[in-house]
DNA sequence: ACCTGAACACCGTTCAAGT
DNA sequence: ACCTGAACACCGTTCAAGT
């Protein structure tokens, strides 16, 4: 077997990611942790921002699979739609760095990284679109619907996870149940969409 | 007049950063771009991340200011909501690195900075609250709610900006249309609540 | 094809020193 | 109190060279 520095150096890189936020991954301390020259890993990866990518797109990509399993494990679309939510919110809160790398801005066209974010919303998509056929949703173009959903779950999980839904000092909102919230008031406007005007 | 070099390096930081984000934003460039020495900026902040908070501290400020005016000018309440939504929507869009800056995560404790924030949260909770008497809004609890609006705006923008909201090339969803949606889907969620089981 | 070591042009931060 | 210049320990990236 062949040593594979490459996923060696990204194995290092997640390491730091985690332990100390996007700045402690350095191509120098990688280079080291994985036992390597400093300048190794320009080998494997043109520059420092290809490797950031490569990592954020296999976390998107292992993001994708859960969501599928969730999916295929739920009763229903209602429910595996509420679980998907908070597995996302949990995943943010419990990655900070992994949350924001992989949405941060990118300034490298990465086709991976292209790849899973297509991947991830059209399993998201594909998911409103049968919690709408299934009455738990209120019509109109599911994307929109979907958007709506991702940019909730986005926005609590990223002030969640920088500390800004507190205020004066005690937390006064879970991005949890923030979602949570969401999802009933759609569920109200689907009834409400449904009755006899 | 003195010659106020606080001033100067907080001019230039903002520039910098306007420029090319905040990784552009160098102690060494913004000391040269005021006119002073590498480490003057020493002399006025214990450390980078010092500069940042009271950049970050400054504009969260104008941001505030710019909110109580769109409140004071609207007709009402609901009015009100919408166009701070929006505004904030466009100051994001307009001012990307601005926006990450502001909403990033501190390692260090700003007073101003923390004060803005809760000068902003106790805002937009008043606004929401008479939004709510107004009829505009479902009940409950206010901070709760303004949670809810703060964290959709809040996703639109950054998953906006970031370029994410998008798929498959062509933009899918505007982050505006977003917030509209959902003070639409909470309208219908209000008056469901009004009429009669 | 993959890796190394030296080199270059940057950083943030500290320190001794000047006014 | 405010500023400077030298210094230290880092970076990302490039280059010439080795196997």
């Amino acid at each position: 077997m062949p040593p594979d520095t490459r996923k060696a150096l990204l194995q290092a890189a997640t390491r730091l990611l985690d332990e100390g936020g996007v700045d402690a991954v350095t191509l120098r301390e990688v280079g080291r942790l994985a036992g390597v020259s400093h300048n190794a890993p320009y080998k494997h990866f043109t520059r420092k921002e290809a490797l950031l990518a490569a990592l954020a797109a296999e976390e998107l990509t292992r993001r994708n699979a859960a969501l599928t399993e969730v999916i295929e494990r739920s009763p229903g679309p209602e429910a595996a739609l509420r679980t998907a939510m908070r597995d996302y919110i949990a995943w943010a809160l419990d990655h900070p760095a992994r949350f924001k790398l992989v949405f941060g801005t990118w300034t490298i066209h990465s086709p991976e990284l292209a790849t899973a974010a297509d991947d991830a919303q059209a399993t998201l998509v594909g998911l409103v679109a049968a919690a709408q056929r299934a009455g738990a949703l209120p019509g109109g173009d599911p994307v929109r619907l979907a958007s709506l959903l991702r940019a909730l779950a986005h926005g609590a999980a990223d002030l969640g996870s920088a500390g800004h839904l507190s205020s004066g000092g005690k937390g006064n909102a879970d991005p949890g149940e923030l979602v949570d919230d969401l999802i009933d008031y759609l569920r109200v406007a689907t009834r409400d969409a449904r009755s006899p005007a």
